[in-house]
DNA sequence: TTACTTGCAAACTATTTGCCACCTG
DNA sequence: CAGGTGGCAAATAGTTTGCAAGTAA
C-alpha cells in the first residue's frame, strides 16, 4: 500500500516520463490539495522545463487512471491528492479558502442513510455530499 | 417568510428594473439549482431583451445582497437557489450531474462536532462540508 | 522504428468588465 | 436630472487541444 504514485504509473502501463516522474513526485510530496498552477510551480522548481499544458495533461491522465483524486472546492479550479491515501473528507473556510481534513465514521453512514431514504440507488454511482450550515 | 425576491430586493434599497423583476421571478419559480446559462434561457422567454450580462450582474447583486445562494458543485459552474428557502443541503451524483436535496439534522451537528475537535471557530466562519464516499 | 508525449500557442468555457446609451427614483 | 443599470463586445481565468518536434519502449 506504500506505492508510490509512479509505481502505480508504471503497473497501469502508463508510459513514464521525466515530466510525470517530476509531476508525481511532487504530488507524493504535497500534504496540501494543491492546483494546477500550483504542482507546476513545484514541479519547475525540480524541472524547469515542464510547461502548464504538460501538468494539465498529466494530471488528468493521472486522474483517469485512478492515481489521483481531484478535488473541487468552489474556488473555480480543481485541486488533486494522492488517491491512495487513507480516505478523508474536507471542510472549507468559505471566506479563507482554508482546506480542513477530517475523517467522522457517521458521514459515510449519513451518506448511505439519506441515499437509502431517498431510494437511491449507491452501486455503480459515485456521489458527492455538499453541506453548508444553516445561518 | 414567504416574501418574494422581488420583495426583498426592493426592501434592499436595490432598484428595481424590468431585467431584475424578470430574474427574480425565473428564479423564485424554479424549483431547481439553475446556472446562468439555464436562468437566462428562462428569463429570455419571458423578455427577449435580456443579455447573459445582465444575469451574471444581477445575480451576484442578488447573492452579495444576501437574497440568493451561490452553489458550486464541482461541475465549472455556479449555480443560485432563493436564500430563503428551508435550509437542506446537497447530494451530487458525479456521473450524471443529478442534484439530490436532503435534510439531515445529524450533519449540522457533525459540522459542529468536527470544527470543535479540530478546534476551530465557527462564529465569523462559512464552512462547507465537501464529503465524498470510501471506495 | 513507431506510437506516445511535450511545448507552444490558439481555442474554449465560464465569468467579469469598460464604455456609453438608457432608465429609475 | 443624476447616478445607477443594461447591452455589447473585449478582457480574464482556468483548462483543453492542434500541430510539429521529441522520446520511451
Amino acid at each position: 500500500m506504500t506505492t508510490t504514485i509512479l509505481d502505480r504509473c508504471e503497473a497501469r502501463g502508463l508510459r513514464v516520463t521525466g515530466q510525470r516522474r517530476t509531476i508525481a513526485q511532487v504530488l507524493e510530496e504535497s500534504g496540501d490539495h494543491p492546483d494546477v498552477e500550483t504542482i507546476h510551480l513545484r514541479a519547475s522548481a525540480l524541472d524547469a522545463n515542464i510547461s502548464v499544458a504538460t501538468v494539465y495533461r498529466t494530471v488528468k491522465l493521472f486522474e483517469e487512471s485512478g492515481l489521483l483524486e481531484r478535488r473541487e472546492f468552489g474556488d473555480g479550479r480543481a485541486r488533486y491528492e494522492d488517491a491512495e491515501r487513507d480516505h478523508h473528507d474536507h471542510l472549507i473556510d468559505v471566506q479563507t479558502g482554508e482546506v480542513i481534513e477530517f475523517v467522522d465514521p457517521e458521514i459515510e453512514a449519513l451518506q448511505e442513510r439519506i441515499a437509502a431514504r431517498l431510494g437511491y440507488d449507491l452501486k455503480g454511482h459515485r456521489l458527492e455530499l455538499f453541506g453548508t450550515r444553516r445561518k
